[in-house]
DNA sequence: ATCAACGAGATTGTTGACAAGATGTTCCGA
DNA sequence: TCGGAACATCTTGTCAACAATCTCGTTGAT
């Protein structure tokens, strides 16, 4: 920790001490993010994290304005709603092929995270199933062998970690989405693309429905 | 012309440049860019060539290695394949929505451009073809509303030049596919958003079977 | 003839200083 | 008190030189 984190290790490093800090909360939309400050901060050069921000601002997570600067870009309920319906058409696609080539171990072990967060529920263990959550969609990415699709769908992700963080709190949520993860698993283990690309669809749907009601809700983010 | 293109003028002019090149296959994949060559060539400096081919970095056009520098990334057949798949599932998604939400002006400019395209293709108008295809997958992009999905399929046709340029050489090829973009037009100027998909995902599997067939065709690329 | 070690040249990575623009503050006049 | 002009400060953009590393041809030994 002594030691100064210079250049392209710097870099990653930067880039993702922020993304943590935005997903732990510190950082704010609209926050700005001077170069100088952050190098103090990390214990780095003004070249690395001017780096990072280029990185960050590539992921849509930053927004650089020439001569002014980064901030953390503020996302809209309706952009959110749009990066939503781009991850269920991916998502679909992904969910399709894995059903059609899963092997038998990711079949298996997507029926083994369908019983664990029916545990998960049940004990009231939200922690471990949005870990759960996360998994599952990660091993159907994964059983797709759509290595591009993967890629687009980390890309997504990025700006919308204040969001996630926002629907995961709704009281309730978990009860309501374990059915349709069980639909997921069981299309996809099943080996029904159709139905796998139904379940994804109707999952994300609902998810999109959560992102508009939270819109209105009590803890709209002031931007 | 004489003026030394400096900073993030440059950095946006070599970008295009670079992509420009590729489209005309001055650039071969696999092929080795030197910072201090394209500073010269483009009349730039270095830094500003630096950064240029971090964007194109990030736009997976280019490759770059530690210490060994940036080359022109070689896109597979199979990588090609996922990236249509994607681009179909995207596209799909835009489908829908423009033919639920399309202007009145919109509409007209679809049928116009379907009209434009018999003409084209019963002419031998192929350079006249390909830009009315291009400006009818904009134009049901921009009807769709769809801000996001479009920086998404902007994203995935970066690498795909390459293959563009070999497909629309086949013989034939417009013949083939003027039917399926008139399928495309009839259901999202008719406001019908499910064959509006349907349509527009046949075309695609047209194209993925065609990029298939390259495969094993005559101008498979050595790399 | 093959291979390994070596070294010169080429190329990228990093730094620090300076230039240029943006922001915020103070002070003056109406 | 308010508006705004001049100024001080903060912040980013740019560059040129230096350092670190890699590539590739050469040489010499086996």
């Amino acid at each position: 920790m002594t030691e100064k984190l210079t250049g392209a290790a710097g870099r990653e490093y930067v880039a993702n001490a922020i993304r943590q800090a935005l997903r732990a909360g510190d950082l704010v939309p609209g926050q700005r993010l001077v170069e100088l400050d952050l190098a103090e901060v990390y214990g780095t050069t003004r070249g690395a994290v001017r780096e990072a921000l280029q990185d960050l601002a590539a992921e849509e997570i930053v927004e650089i304005v020439p001569r002014r600067g980064a901030r953390i870009r503020a996302v809209s309920v309706e952009e959110a709603v749009q990066i939503t319906e781009c991850r269920s058409a991916l998502e679909q696609l992904c969910a399709r092929k894995a059903a059609g080539r899963a092997s038998d171990e990711q079949r298996a072990e997507l029926r083994r995270i369908g019983a664990d967060m029916r545990q998960a529920v049940a004990d009231g263990a939200w922690d471990t199933y949005s870990a759960l959550n996360q998994r599952l969609h990660e091993l159907v990415i994964e059983a797709s062998g759509q290595e591009v699709a993967r890629r687009q769908l980390e890309r997504l992700n990025g700006p919308m970690v204040r969001f996630q963080f926002r629907l995961a709190l709704r009281p309730g949520r978990p009860a309501q989405s374990l059915p349709q993860h069980l639909a997921i698993i069981d299309a996809v283990a099943g080996a029904d693309p159709e139905a796998a690309a139904r379940a994804v669809a109707a999952h994300l749907d609902d998810v999109i429905e959560q992102l508009r009601a939270s819109a209105t809700g009590a803890s709209a983010p002031r931007v």
